[in-house]
DNA sequence: TCTTTTATTGAGACGGTTTATCAATTTCAA
DNA sequence: TTGAAATTGATAAACCGTCTCAATAAAAGA
C-alpha cells in the first residue's frame, strides 16, 4: 500500500541482484526516507522510534547505505554528519558563495550540467545530481 | 627563507589583525601546506613528522583551521575526513564520486571552469576557489 | 636587556558519528 | 515446512576532530 511504488521497485530489483532480502525494517525505512528531501540517521531513529521502539541505529545506517548503492539515496557528508538526499527530490541548483560578506546567490547552468554529464560518461558514471560552488567576492565586497 | 612570500604576509597580516602569534610551528605548516593541491590533518602529521616529532596532531588542526579564516585554505568535508585545500593552488581539481562504494575519481575540466568563470562575472562575482563534486555510480556499482 | 602578559603548544582525554561483531531471528527458495 | 543464508538489535570498537590544561614560547613594555 505504499505511495512509492516506484522506489520500492527499484529497491527490490537491487535486491533480487545481490541475494538481498526484502524485510520488514527495510519497507518501513524506505517509507519514510521518501517523504523527505534529506534526512540524517539520527533523525530517521528517532522519527521511526514510535512505530517500531526496536529498529535499531546501525539498522538504520546499514539501510541508508544500501539505498544509496541501490541508487535511491546519496549521502552527503555535512559537517559532523552525514546526510542521505532523496534522489528523486531533485529540484538542483548550484551555489555562487561570498567568502567577504557570506551572501549566496543561487544559478542553473544547463551548459555545465550538460558537461558533467560528459565527464561523467566518459569515466563510466551515471550522474544522480551534483554539487556545485563557487567561493570568491561579490563586488560591494571587492570594493 | 620561504618561498612564500605572499602567503607569507597574508598569515601574518592576520595574525596581527587578531593578537595572534607567529610561531615555529605554523611557520612550518605553512610551509608544508602550500606545497600541495590538498591535505588532511592526519597526512601532514605523518609527512611532517620527520622534521619535528614532537609536532602534535592539535596543533595541525589548529593551524588548518587558522588558514581557513585568514582566506589561505579551504576545508571540506571529503568522506570521512576532512580536506585542506590550497587556494593559491591553481590546477584545481573535481571528484567523481560513487555513492554505491565510495570510489574517488580526480578530474579536470576547462569548459567547466570557464562556464563558472562567466556566471560568476554575469553575477559580479571574482572567484578564489570552487567545489565541484559529481554523485553518481560507477560501472561495476550500476552492475 | 629583563620582565610581564598573553597566546600557543603537546599530550591525552573526550564526545559524537559510523561501522564491526555476533548470537538470535527472519527471509525465501526448494 | 525446512534449512541455508541474510538480517537484525545491542553494544563494543574505531574513527575523527575538538577540548583541557600545565608547561612553554612569543610579543610588548619597562
Amino acid at each position: 500500500m505504499s505511495k512509492h511504488v516506484k522506489e520500492m521497485g527499484a529497491l527490490k530489483e537491487h535486491l533480487g541482484k545481490h541475494q538481498l532480502k526484502f524485510t520488514r525494517q527495510r519497507e518501513l525505512i524506505l517509507d519514510a526516507f521518501l517523504k523527505q528531501e534529506h534526512i540524517t540517521a539520527e533523525e530517521m531513529y528517532h522519527q521511526l522510534a514510535r512505530k517500531d521502539p526496536h529498529l535499531g541505529l546501525a539498522t538504520i545506517y546499514r539501510t541508508l547505505n544500501l539505498f544509496c548503492e541501490a541508487g535511491l539515496a546519496q549521502a552527503r557528508h555535512f559537517g559532523t554528519q552525514t546526510q542521505y538526499d532523496n534522489i528523486s527530490h531533485k529540484g538542483h541548483h548550484d551555489h555562487l558563495i561570498c567568502t567577504g560578506c557570506g551572501k549566496i546567490v543561487e544559478f542553473e547552468n544547463c551548459d555545465i550540467e550538460r558537461l558533467q554529464e560528459e565527464v561523467a560518461s566518459r569515466n563510466g558514471f551515471t550522474i544522480q545530481t551534483h554539487r556545485l560552488e563557487l567561493y570568491g567576492l561579490c563586488s560591494p565586497c571587492r570594493q
